[in-house]
DNA sequence: TTGTAGGCGTTATCAA
DNA sequence: TTGATAACGCCTACAA
């Protein structure tokens, strides 16, 4: 198949290259609206299509944003990735969607991919494990936002939701409905969000004159399979709890399964705390009480930052802290 | 920030931008072993990063696909993008993401963009409203390959799963529950599954000596909402019947939700089934007896046939049908 | 307002 | 096995 190019469009039209280039890109000031109009025909008599990737060489531009996430099937993604995507369009631009499971490996690979093909800019739910492949995108100063997590000492513009908050008023529900031992099954310390909710956590017994009790909390659950194995196992050892506060929705689902087959009723006997207020928590067999995080937004706001860094409108970083909430249901 | 290119590791290596090319490229049979370590050397020196976009200027190849669905947030897609993303990564392709909301409009926009993009190929879950943009599409000799859905007089490549099949196991299941009067609330007549799961419907009605009763069809429903309007007017219509076939999990959601809210007992007095076997359609508060698609294989499929397209090992039309399959849970 | 010339960074072709 | 040269299709200076 031959491609008609700007030359063929110049050649029938009887302009030139840059002429009809200018024409065809709405450079209206510097094109007379007789040319415009003739030029838009004779491209549109040859069925000319505007190669973008020439474009982009030219122009050092590809309209293209790169977004890194775990995993588009975990519930909590599809929203940010949507958010992202309507905002990406509005602004001209299209996304590019890598899974990275979780895995640092993965995630550096993507990057690499990425930033051959010379995306504007980046969006990064990271995985934490490392940073090393981000600070190579500050060195090559690509721009990029991270979101739902992000970094201590190395700062960076990221929407995050504030997870201390969460987990305080999360606890703190739990406590004034006169839970004292609350089991909390977090995720794994490398994740942000998991040491922030840890500290919300940990706040909320404090100022209820609750002692921390180590022994009723556990890392690195990321799965619904987590929450069911820990729980199990919590049981099995005679854990004393009444509680339980999970890092997800996800493993809250797996915390519950375990409780019911092990005999217990939620939330008359141990009442469970679920995190993100995935869709469809709602119409679970026990709806679930949680923290909403603002999923769509998270994606939706990253977008306008990454846009706005992309534009060197702002140089100095930016840190947003969406707001959260916590939506009573049947759970606890 | 300046760009570090072939030139540059040429130069500094010593060796001509052709070599370079081809040792960075492990064309290994046109290179000797020595120089392609010397010429990674200094790209590694330099911090070399390969410009995709040139590249693909020059070789006339992206590496990209564009994906076209109805929207992310729908779970029924996130399976299907996931079976897409991890075939096309093994292939070393990328995925350029973008949601119709069932909107031809949309759909046509995306494809112009992706074109412009000069995407390897594409994966497209059709809203079906019109082709022309898949004519299009064809006229330009881009390979594409339908998702879930395909035209009938108008042939393509396609995935798709067997509706007919589908409905028929689901109405039959039914009928030997001992349901004669079964309303079907399809979706729009113009997507390709609805008009097949109604003949599925039908030849199961017909096979078991059951007149075929239009009162008992409405069509056009897609969202949880129009599960629920839909049974709550046939309910206040007095429609009479036993059992309710929607045309997704979602729907069926609004139609549970409709039947619980009008008093009805799901299923002692109606049955409920759903379609597509959505994540946590399990753990839903009824957990929905379904007909399962194949979801993450509608994509993987999708995109390996895609593939073979791109590369030109196949030129004849493939349509491919997988199996699905009846869940037995409670609703039904 | 339009045209000319050159280059964006790579790969393909051909010759050496 | 390596190198020189010419595209790929467009946009950006700059000149007219």
């Amino acid at each position: 198949m031959i491609q008609i190019t700007l030359d063929d469009v110049a050649k029938i039209s009887g302009f030139s290259k840059s002429t009809v280039s200018r024409a065809l890109r709405n450079e209206d000031k510097y094109v007379n609206p007789c040319t415009k109009k003739r030029v838009e025909e004779a491209a549109r008599k040859l069925g000319y299509t505007p190669n973008a990737v020439a474009r982009s060489l030219r122009s050092r531009k590809t309209t293209s944003i790169g977004v890194t996430i775990a995993d588009i099937c975990n519930p909590f993604f599809p929203s940010v990735v949507r958010g992202i995507e309507d905002t990406a369009r509005k602004k001209g631009y299209n996304i590019i969607l890598c899974n990275t499971d979780e895995k640092y490996e993965r995630e550096k690979e993507a990057l690499e991919t990425l930033i051959q093909k010379r995306v504007d800019g980046l969006l990064i739910a990271p995985v934490q494990k490392k940073f090393d492949d981000l600070l190579e995108l500050q060195r090559q100063k690509i721009p990029f936002v991270l979101i739902g997590r992000h970094f201590d000492p190395f700062e960076t513009n990221h929407v995050i939701s504030d997870d201390v908050k969460g987990a305080f008023i999360a606890i703190e529900y739990l406590i004034k409905k006169g839970h004292k031992k609350i089991f909390m099954i977090n995720g794994p310390s490398y994740i942000s969000s998991a040491r922030e909710r840890m500290m919300g956590y940990k706040k909320a017994l404090a100022e209820n004159s609750i002692k921390f009790d180590v022994r009723l909390l556990k890392e690195g659950a990321l799965k619904m399979e987590d929450g069911y194995r820990t729980i199990k196992k919590a049981i099995l050892s005679k854990l004393n709890f009444t509680a339980v506060f999970a890092y997800s929705d996800l493993v809250a689902f797996g915390v519950i399964k375990g409780l019911k087959g092990q005999g217990y009723k939620v939330p008359e006997e141990i009442a469970v705390v679920g995190y993100d207020n995935i869709d469809f928590g709602f119409s679970a067999e026990l709806p679930l009480t949680t923290v909403h995080i603002p999923k769509y937004e998270l994606g939706s706001e990253g977008m306008k930052l990454l846009h706005r860094r992309i534009d060197g409108k702002v140089n100095k970083l930016q840190k947003i802290v969406l707001d959260v909430e916590l939506i009573i249901r049947e759970s606890a």
